[in-house]
RNA sequence: GCGGGCGUUGCCAAGUGGUUAAGGCCCCGGAUUGUGGUUCCGGUAUUCGGGGGUUCGAAUCCCCUCGCUCGCCCCA
């Protein structure tokens, strides 16, 4: 029997793993300077949390989750995890704790789809989390960190749009409005408008079918979508949402047709897509959920966040090299090579040594192909006299040395080695 | 759920009906039993994703099936 990764999962292996932690630690780095905390909640919640948080009217309820059942209880891997850490924030009374509240996680997300470019079963998010304040300076703080972060990683040909999607109550409004517009040409929308001019009329402004693009264009439907459909506090919020990122010198753009999927959302709504992904060329994306700390049964508590797409945003970045071994111990007696290896580890040099005890030569190959600065040699030769052998491999040069000098001569190396 | 492309060794591949299935990388051994990264020599696929069929003969043609991949929908 051949075993495979199940379809849509992936194997993150030896030689890409430090490209993972490179971007998590830069990552966790510029976050604890905005003070924010890591949070780690459990892979799977109560079917239930999902469906009343994310929205049943959604895909991601409706068609994507894993669900399954133990003992009669109806459980669900995580398909996003804002549901699950304001669960967490209830659970835990958070509320009580001085505002904000700003909280940060990384992990695996699980959604059933058909894998494509950017796009796996199982996948992993980093994102973050900020309770308590309903100022647009929190949607700014967040939105700067995301750009600044992504900055950091070097990523170039990325792009930040905005929107406000209003409250439910003006929403609702506008729905009504959209819908008295688009009815009359409503059968030369794609057959999945159809569907959603029913179940959620807002999600045909960001359809992709050509034809239904161009009937949005008709200045009848269009006008509705240019008028600032929100009432006279989301545009206030919207107004000054755009002032502080003037101020950030963060460049955006509005884009009235950005509708995010997820019910939970109000009033800012925001996406960053990069021109060097495929179709899938979302990175990062979130907002403003006020109504969803309340609505899972917590305390009425303005909430925004966002989520970038692990990925997605690996496929982006270029990495610096791994930092190379220190040392390579090459010796024809083990057990000494072995307690050398353990001293020096314990020194904080990095040491790996060969465990085949093959002939000279072919330690030093492998102490080459390593790529270990250092060949440190242990053989006969040394015991007797109680020294190393230090050889240093790009220059070629060897040097007789004790242990104690060993630290020295390693960490005194220029960087550009 | 619906469309398109592709499956030859650990990886990248040549081969499109005719004897033992090129080549490169990696790995292993030797030249070189205490000195590497360069070089040279040698080794590693009873078998072409799987099953069935056509044929004297199939990686190559036909049918079925599985897997991967890109796109639609939707999302990070």
């Amino acid at each position: 029997m051949n075993y495979k990764a199940p379809k849509g999962t992936k194997d993150i292996l030896p030689y890409e793993a430090h490209i993972w932690k490179y971007i998590e630690d830069k990552a966790q780095n510029i976050l604890e300077k905005a003070n924010y905390k890591e949070i780690r909640t459990p892979v799977f919640e109560s079917t239930e949390l999902f469906t009343r948080g994310v929205g049943d009217s959604t895909d991601i309820v409706n068609k994507e989750m894993y669900t399954f059942l133990q003992k009669g209880r109806s459980l669900t891997l995580r398909p996003e995890n804002t549901a699950g850490v304001v669960r967490s924030f209830i659970e835990h009374g958070m509320h009580r704790l001085p505002s904000p509240l700003k909280l940060w996680y990384k992990g695996a997300m699980f959604r059933y789809e058909r894998p494509q470019a950017g796009r796996q079963r199982q996948f992993h998010q980093l994102g973050l989390e900020l309770f308590g304040i309903e100022n647009p300076c929190a949607d700014a703080e967040v939105i700067q960190i995301a750009m600044n972060f992504l900055d950091e990683l070097g990523l170039s040909g990325l792009s930040l749009e905005i929107n406000n999607i209003g409250c439910p109550e003006c929403r609702n409004e506008y729905k009504k409005q959209i819908k008295s517009v688009i009815k009359p040409k409503l059968e030369d929308f794609c057959p999945d408008c159809l569907v959603r001019f029913e179940k959620n009329p807002l999600r045909i402004l960001d359809c992709k079918n050509e034809k239904c693009r161009q009937l949005l264009c008709l200045p009848e439907i269009d006008s509705v979508i240019s008028r600032d459909f929100i009432c006279e506090s989301c545009v206030a919020h919207f107004e000054e949402l755009k002032e502080y990122l003037k101020t950030l010198n963060i460049k955006y753009t509005v884009n009235k047709k950005l509708v995010r999927g997820l019910d939970y959302y109000n009033k800012t709504v925001f996406e960053i897509t990069s021109t060097n992904l495929g179709s899938q060329n979302a990175v990062c994306g979130g907002g403003r959920y006020d109504p969803l700390v309340s609505t899972l049964g917590g305390p009425q508590t303005p909430a925004v966040g966002w989520a970038i797409g692990m990925e997605r945003l690996i496929s982006l970045c270029k990495v610096p090299e791994e930092k190379p071994l220190d040392v390579f111990i090459v010796s024809d007696n083990k057990k000494q090579a072995l307690k050398l290896a353990s001293e020096l580890r314990g020194l904080g040099i990095s040491v790996d040594l060969d465990f085949l005890a093959r002939k000279f030569a072919k330690q030093m190959e492998k102490a080459s192909k390593t790529g270990a600065k250092f060949a440190l040699i242990l053989g006969e030769e040394e015991l007797k006299t109680g020294t190393l052998t230090l050889k240093n491999l790009s220059t070629g040069k060897q040097e007789s040395i004790s242990i104690k000098e060993i630290p020295q001569r390693i960490f005194s190396l220029p960087l550009n080695f």
